[in-house]
DNA sequence: AGGTGGGTTCCGCTCAGTGGGAGGATCGGG
DNA sequence: CCCGATCCTCCCACTGAGCGGAACCCACCT
């Protein structure tokens, strides 16, 4: 991985991924200007490059914007990302939805994160920061600190080394929050209070797969508050993450791994 | 832009493009020789550039198979691919499905296809040869006929000019076609009997929006059999549709369709 | 007017990219 | 066991595609 991209010796295919990366979540929209000092590219070589993107369905030129291209979106829904695991889980999640009218949630851990594979959300009764193919952090989060529970040991030493703070009720101390995640092995559940966005808390349990239990990923639900409810919730969230497990294919193929399709013409 | 890719004068961007584009819903996973084959590249380029791509996350290699990367997901869910009519949509679809369990559609109308932009299958009833991100013909499907019927004239022209048979029940004839999309619009729905794959029947309505009542999108149901519960189905969707576009933001913040000479796959 | 901050275009130098071809690995049939 | 087929990997000398500083344009300020 080379340095600076605007020295030489970067590769033009390095350039056209700083330039479609310049994008996130946060800004979906960029100006040239913006864009090319994002991508860390001179301003001509991003607009040239951005131009050529252009014609090639890679970006889309909105009035004085730049935003991702149908082409990518489309080229996006076929990467293996769960395919699978989000395929067998869709009906659960639509049973849990009508069971609670709650955000749903389901999500899996990329390193140090959560990465929110699918989500249902009614008209939002609770503000919900996650989106799809979002990633928020381990320790604030009801399917976060599931995946936490059941991560290896290296990363959990990782997490708990650096808890950020969120909003006032975000646990940063490394002793209450392992307590919390002895909790979630014991009880088979976690639950967040405020911790990620204020006024929405969270219920989660994991879903397991195979003989051995593996833990593949974690089911949410988030709701303004668990005083009321929360074993029902609980209740609810087991029997899906149970009948996921269940239908989820024996092989414990690679992550996301799916029909590998045959090749050719 | 140019044709052959190993030529010279081909571009990197487009070399790169060529690469990602040679996925598709049914070459999710392709060997190198496969992959050089579909891009139209040599293969020594093939694999050098499929390498880079690799270490950029664009691809990502599976044993002796690369498949689309886990950054292109990422962006891909960037694009606006009418973000806010998706959002806006997702609670009516839950709501269909839970009225009527049958297969729910968003799609609207790119080019001379249909694109679907969400979906939503319990337990499949029906074959539904669907995929969000997916395009299917327009005059085979029930959410394809509305949006051909309230496409401009220049589309429909060329839609109806080349009518592929795609089952034994396929309208072939431009004739009974354009009758039954005079029926669209005195009747307000659409409807499809085995058309599109055997088994399958559909009824769809268009999402209307802003005082002129543009149609953005339609919205569709899949069902195994439509002659009992029909009205129903209709009763539901029109509903539904209603809600869509009612709130929907005043302002359609992207244009519908796309310009039917655009062919960027 | 002059200034500022965006976007666009130009063009000659040069190094990144190219791809034919050699060579390796793996398989299976004779 | 050899041999051919198929697929992947690597090498390297040639060259034209890509680069980006600089000039320019334009809209909108003051």
């Amino acid at each position: 991985m080379a340095g600076n991209l605007s020295t030489p010796g970067a590769s033009v295919a390095s350039r056209v991924f700083a330039l479609l990366a310049a994008f996130d979540a946060e800004h979906r929209a960029l100006s040239l200007t913006a864009l090319a000092e994002r991508a860390g590219l001179p301003l001509a070589t991003a607009h040239r490059l951005a131009g050529e993107l252009v014609g090639l369905g890679g970006l889309e030129r909105r009035a004085d914007r730049y935003v991702v291209g149908r082409l990518v979106w489309d080229l996006g829904l076929l990467a293996p990302v769960q395919v699978e695991l989000r395929q067998v889980a869709a009906p659960f999640l639509h049973d849990l939805y009508a069971a609670t009218h709650a955000t749903v949630h389901l999500a899996e851990r990329a390193g140090a994160e959560v990465l929110y594979l699918d989500r249902l959300s009614g008209r939002a009764t609770v503000p919900v920061v996650s989106r799809v193919g979002g990633r928020l952090p381990l320790h604030t989060t009801g399917v976060g600190k599931v995946l936490l529970a059941h991560a290896p040991d290296d990363v959990q030493r990782a997490v708990l080394a650096d808890l950020a703070r969120v909003t006032p009720y975000t646990i940063t101390q490394p002793g209450r929050l392992r307590e919390q995640l002895r909790r979630v092995h014991r009880e088979g559940f976690a639950q967040t209070v405020e911790e990620m966005s204020p006024g929405a808390c969270s219920v989660a349990v994991p879903v397991r797969h195979g003989p051995d239990g593996q833990v593949v990923a974690a089911l949410g639900l988030v709701v303004p508050d668990l005083r009321r409810g929360r074993a029902r919730l609980i209740a609810a969230l087991q029997v899906a993450a149970a009948g996921i497990g269940r239908s989820l294919p024996a092989e414990p193929s690679s992550p996301g791994g799916l029909p590998l399709s045959e090749s050719s013409r």
